[in-house]
RNA sequence: UCCCCAGUAGCUCAGUUGGCAGAGCAAGUGGCUGUUAACCACUAGGUCCGCGGUUCGAGUCCGUGCUGGGGAGCCA
């Protein structure tokens, strides 16, 4: 027979005869002749009860099954004599398939976060992570269906590259050579040596691979890991984390934001609506207000404000901040959070920055000063999305690449897509793990990352 | 990399001015009951993060290292 699983079970409309179960024991309570035993199967958040008797002829193993056991149970599906839930299984036959032993570490209690994240291969057989992850997977589907809808096509950006990326970020080397004896060249690594016969590192963006595949496809996506080596110990970064990064052929800076917005919103629309059940846990226990935070994500027009604007507003408010708010200054975190926390009270999207603090492949305007910039801002996480409209003006380009000091050699083939047939261009790139902790609450990214990886830790 | 906080039972934490190491939950045993974070009783459980110092005496004070957390920078 078939195992059915307890998501299903749940939602039946009408009791069943004989239904097979499998799943693990969270929790066992006795009565005098009956034992409760509450399984869960990962299917959904919620259990299912079971009802052993004990005239099972295994009932007293039943009696001792610890949490964390591994069950198979036959038997008929009834509506629930208790009132907790409606459903519940009258079991004929109950397997035991394996035992967890009384270190299990997971108790039928609350564990703080910093627990878990020690014991993160057993974390998922929790509620609250059970749930994140359900929704990590349905927003990766979501973001599939999005782009599909839309006509983009997905691809498939080399993870291990030779380009440097704009210098964003510290990378993380990948050789082939010896590390304990590597050739030398001059006193140095000589890497023509190494495997590619040059320097190679994982990607810190697909962005540049994208703009290629744009300027042929049209409009194209990239949805995959990224890497950063940098030495960063906050809630917000992890060193492998994934990034969704569109780029669109014809396309403007106006329409880039659109993009950005509507994505935002869909995905946001498509978890209320696909995971009510997980979403409820964490708007009970994670954060009280995620529903009303959601919602208005949903169904607001987000704010579009230039940055000289944005700076306006942080200087009249006449808040006292820790980093000088000028311009040609970055937002930094405490001026993103007062914008989309006090003033404006929604996600906030800031464009045209000033061309020095941002990379050398976003479209200079026609002041000359400021660049075709996008950042979309959200209350607590602060920048999810970053884009920019690219500078398809080959000489215009060229002239930012020898301001920066870039090697326009080493970006040859990034500049013959300026050569044949240049269009306009735009793109942006959301942090999928961003996303992920403003759609539960959950407020560090290492608890949104199956097995996250930073610094002096990369135990799992 | 910088600043701040923490580390005590399996977990969450309390521990007064420096004076015999504690609770709740979990676990084990027994009891009760269509139970539902079940309940009641009992039992067991400790390198007080490591190293060094001050002191008659250190979980407590000082130094140092490690680990974890929060914030900053960088960014997604």
């Amino acid at each position: 027979m078939k195992r059915t699983k307890i998501v299903h079970l749940l939602k039946s409309e009408h009791p069943v005869d004989r239904v097979l179960v499998k799943g693990w024991v969270r929790t066992r309570r006795d009565s005098k002749s009956l034992s409760f035993i509450e399984v869960n199967d990962g299917s959904c958040l919620r259990g299912l009860q079971i009802i052993a008797d004990n005239t099972l002829n295994n009932y007293e193993s039943i009696a001792k099954l610890s949490t964390g056991s591994a069950i198979a149970i036959s038997g008929k599906l009834i509506e629930s004599h208790g009132s907790g839930q409606k459903w519940e299984v009258v079991a004929d036959k109950i397997d035991i398939i394996s035992i967890a032993p009384e270190t299990y570490p997971l108790q039928k209690k609350r564990h703080s976060d910093e627990f878990l994240r020690t014991i993160a291969h057993l974390r998922p057989r929790t509620n609250k992570y059970g749930a994140a992850f359900r929704i990590r997977s349905e927003l990766s589907y979501a973001v599939h269906r999005f782009f599909r809808d839309r006509g983009f096509k997905y691809l498939h950006s080399p993870i291990i590259t030779a380009a440097d990326c704009e210098g964003a970020g510290e990378l993380f080397r990948v050789t082939a050579l010896a590390l304990d004896n590597p050739p030398t060249k001059d006193g140095k690594i000589d890497y023509s040596m190494d495997f590619f016969g040059t320097e190679a590192n994982l990607t810190v963006s697909g962005q540049l691979s994208a703009e290629m595949f744009a300027l042929a496809l049209g409009d194209v996506y990239t949805f995959g890991p990224t890497f950063r080596a940098e030495n960063s110990h906050t809630s917000r970064h992890v060193a492998e984390f994934w990034m969704v990064e569109p780029e669109m052929a014809f396309c403007d800076l106006d329409g880039n934001m659109d993009l950005a917005e509507e994505l935002v919103k869909n995905l946001t629309a498509f978890i209320i609506k696909e995971c009510a059940e997980d979403l409820e846990l964490f708007a009970r226990f994670v954060d009280k207000n995620l529903m009303a935070t959601l919602d208005n994500i949903a169904s607001s027009e987000f704010i579009r404000l230039p940055y000289e604007a944005a700076m306006e507003i942080l200087i009249k408010s006449g808040k006292k901040f820790e980093h000088e708010v000028a311009f040609g200054n970055d937002l930094q975190t405490e001026h993103e959070r007062y914008l989309t926390e006090h003033h404006f009270k929604q996600p906030v999207i800031v464009y045209d920055y000033p061309k020095e603090i941002k990379p050398f492949y976003m479209r200079l305007n026609d002041d000359h000063k400021t660049v075709g910039a996008m950042d979309v801002l959200v209350p607590v996480i602060g920048e999810i999305v970053g884009g920019s409209q690219r500078e398809e003006r080959l000489d215009v380009l060229e002239g930012r690449m020898d301001e920066m000091g870039l090697s326009k050699d080493a970006y040859w083939w990034y500049l013959d897509s300026r050569r044949f047939g240049s269009v306009e261009h735009s793109g942006f790139g959301l942090g999928f793990e961003r996303l992920l902790m403003l759609l539960t609450g959950i407020r560090n990214i290492r608890d949104v990352v199956p097995f996250p990886r930073t610094p002096n830790s990369i135990e799992f």
